[in-house]
DNA sequence: GCCTCCATGTAATCCGTTACATGATTAA
DNA sequence: TTAATCATGTAACGGATTACATGGAGGC
């Protein structure tokens, strides 16, 4: 296998809130979702096919005007079931795509019993990182001679220790969002 | 074509730097360049023989012990010349991996000319997400209700905005350590 | 009648991961 | 002598992009 196949759970997340056609699903990657993942309809369109061997998803042929024929898909009570496994297995975020914000997009309530444990555990990774990261750069560049020789590799570690403590930030300020609720 | 083969890049940016063999190449990406690309021997070596068949780089055969062959890849001119040519060439972000911050990485004098037009391009990017991100907010969510009927939406949206500033942010802080030099 | 958008697919190709496979060197 | 590390590969498979291909619906 290559990757965890995440796009499945995109479709079964959005096809859980509405059922529609594999064309509408492409074009919430031009908006919506599109902000922080990508996949085309030559992606889509084989993919909601082995879904729907696989009984997670089902589709009602409608017919619009005289001929055109167009597939509606839904969830499956199985497909939900895998959709909510998903939602609560731990994420794992290896460097590009995260799969954790590709979960929070998913839940719509904001007194979800869920959103308190994903994002704990998401804390301790990232606390976890941003020591990692602080530490890298301690040794690495621990006077302004070594950042000269190697000036671009200091630029990018910083950059990723920003964004570690912007993402704290943010784990943080959500929990705080969630308390007053 | 499926990707850029960005890859192809780093081996010649690492290479660049020193020649090595794939195996040293490999450990790049458990430690340093790892932090924010993954790579595995598996795909670097396949790699290596289609880069040397197309004069990007060359080998020299060295042994070591009685038996032990191992091959030190270095650039070429060619590769140099293609090299460079990327560093120069308009970065795309597409969501995930990020090809700015990789070119950055190979920037090793904090006095290159490459630097500040690299820097401003991006700085007009990212200025122009941000403010395109600012006003998905502002369309999608007007009020608390609109933020309590998609919760999850919203805060991967924040989050969005503030990586966007966040990139921003150090950006604007890189062209003030540039000015100083 | 024509253009835009809706709607669905396949083919070719490349990227990337996991697993399989082998063997040499070196230091404890 | 044995375990860790060095060193190099291939195979199978799935993910993702680009291009190719077709046709209907609806508005002007």
């Amino acid at each position: 296998m290559a990757q965890k196949n995440r796009l499945k759970y995109i479709l079964l997340g959005l096809l859980n809130r509405q059922r529609q056609t594999g064309y509408d699903l492409a074009k919430s990657f031009d908006s919506d979702i599109g902000e922080f993942w990508t996949a085309n309809h030559s992606q889509i369109y084989p993919l909601l096919k082995r879904m729907e061997a696989d009984h997670l998803i089902a589709h009602e042929a409608i017919t619009v005007g005289q001929k055109l024929q167009k597939k509606q898909y839904y969830v499956t009570s199985i497909g939900q079931r895998t959709f909510s496994s998903w939602l609560k297995s731990p994420s794992d975020l290896n460097g590009s795509h995260d799969e954790f914000i590709l979960k929070l997009f998913f839940i719509d309530d904001p007194k979800s019993k869920l959103l308190r444990p994903m994002i704990t555990t998401q804390q301790q990774y990232h606390d976890e990182k941003l020591h990692h990261l602080e530490q890298q750069f301690q040794e690495k560049f621990p006077n302004q001679k070594r950042i000269d020789q190697d000036f671009g590799h200091s630029l990018v570690l910083r950059h990723a220790i920003d964004r570690a403590r912007g993402y704290s930030n943010w784990l943080a300020e959500m929990v705080q969002t969630i308390k007053t609720e």
